[in-house]
DNA sequence: AATGCGTTCAACCGCTGTAGC
DNA sequence: TGCTACAGCGGTTGAACGCAT
């Protein structure tokens, strides 16, 4: 049993709007405002379209005060940083440039955005290969790019996040692949906040968590079996920041509602839950780590992380 | 001029979240 | 609590267009 489609799909018009659909639309809008019901809309006006494809018409071409292409370069910006914080959001990322609706942003960035940042990023990287990832990926770039998005603006794009809230951090092992370490931070920092529930926060934490397999290729060089263990979707963390790479674990972040045991050797030890905690606080830099959750086990250990089944 | 190919972008599709009952 | 209907969203499609051959 599926839904009942929202309009009788074989008496509904298809394909692009003619100007008097346009006219009819925007002037009844105009004077009735849409009614708040969309799906009733078409047929007070006589229109044989379908009530989504109203919506759609009006939200994206028909509003007043709309910008249509011309992208200026701080907009080209604007787009650029969010993307790398958020990822794919266009509703939030077009809520952020006036005039611009989700769509003409997403169309931007797929057709030109995109593409233009890859070609900058060949560019500054002379064609050089900093990356442990197979040649094939580097020879489809967009493939790869559409397989894990977010695309990773590595150096071109400026991600600029207020840059004075972040934890610093620094790695022996980084090789050009900061700033997509940096993205994925900044995404744990700065961006689940935007998200109104924890269910938000965990899909979006998922979301992520299967959009970074090749980041995080680059993101654990020194235990590849981590990467494995978080993109294979287990169930409990989401990720590490780097922090816990570079010199202890400080962050660790996790789906809601997870109960998270941990001990250091310093004999501390304790418990939290994930959702009470968004930053859990309790441990401190060391050089032994651990915490468990559910049926796996992190641990940080003379440099080296560890990720194992209980 | 004809054809093929790549690009752009408006529009559609299908899914999810949520309000109302 | 479960169901229904709708709004909203992101991914995808395909027509139109431009350019190269």
């Amino acid at each position: 049993m599926g839904r009942a489609p929202c309009c009788d799909k074989a008496n509904v018009k298809k394909g692009p709007w003619s100007p008097e659909e346009d006219t009819k639309l925007k002037s009844f809008i105009d004077q009735h405002g849409t009614g708040g019901n969309w799906i009733a809309l078409p047929h007070k006006i006589g229109l044989k379209r379908c009530g989504k494809s109203c919506r759609l018409r009006w939200l994206n071409y028909l509003r007043p005060n709309l910008k249509h292409g011309g992208f200026s370069e701080e907009e080209d910006d604007t787009i650029c940083r969010l993307y790398s914080r958020i990822g794919s959001r266009w509703s939030l990322i077009a809520a952020q440039l006036p005039g611009r609706t989700d769509n003409d942003i997403k169309n931007y960035w797929n057709t030109r955005l995109k593409k233009k940042l890859l070609g900058k990023q060949r560019k500054d990287h002379g064609g050089q290969n900093h990356s442990r990832r197979p040649p094939k990926q580097h020879m489809q770039p967009l493939i790869e790019s559409e397989q894990n998005p977010p695309a990773p603006p590595i150096s071109t794009c400026s991600p600029n996040p207020p840059e004075s809230t972040l934890p610093s951090y620094t790695t022996p092992e980084t090789n050009g692949q900061d700033s997509i370490k940096r993205l994925l931070i900044n995404h744990h920092h700065h961006d689940v906040s935007l998200m109104s529930t924890s269910a938000q926060q965990s899909s979006f934490r998922t979301e992520c968590l299967s959009s970074f397999s090749a980041e995080l290729d680059d993101m654990f060089p020194c235990n590849h079996a981590i990467k494995q263990e978080l993109f294979d979707g287990y169930d409990c963390f989401y990720g590490v920041n780097e922090a816990a790479v570079a010199g202890g674990i400080t962050e660790l972040l996790a789906i809601p509602d997870q109960s998270i045991n941990w001990n250091n050797d310093d004999g501390d030890g304790g418990s939290f839950m994930t959702n009470s905690v968004m930053y859990p606080p309790p441990m401190a830099a060391s050089a032994t780590s651990s915490y468990q959750a559910s049926m796996h086990q992190f641990s940080y250990q003379a440099g080296q992380i560890h990720l194992g089944m209980l």
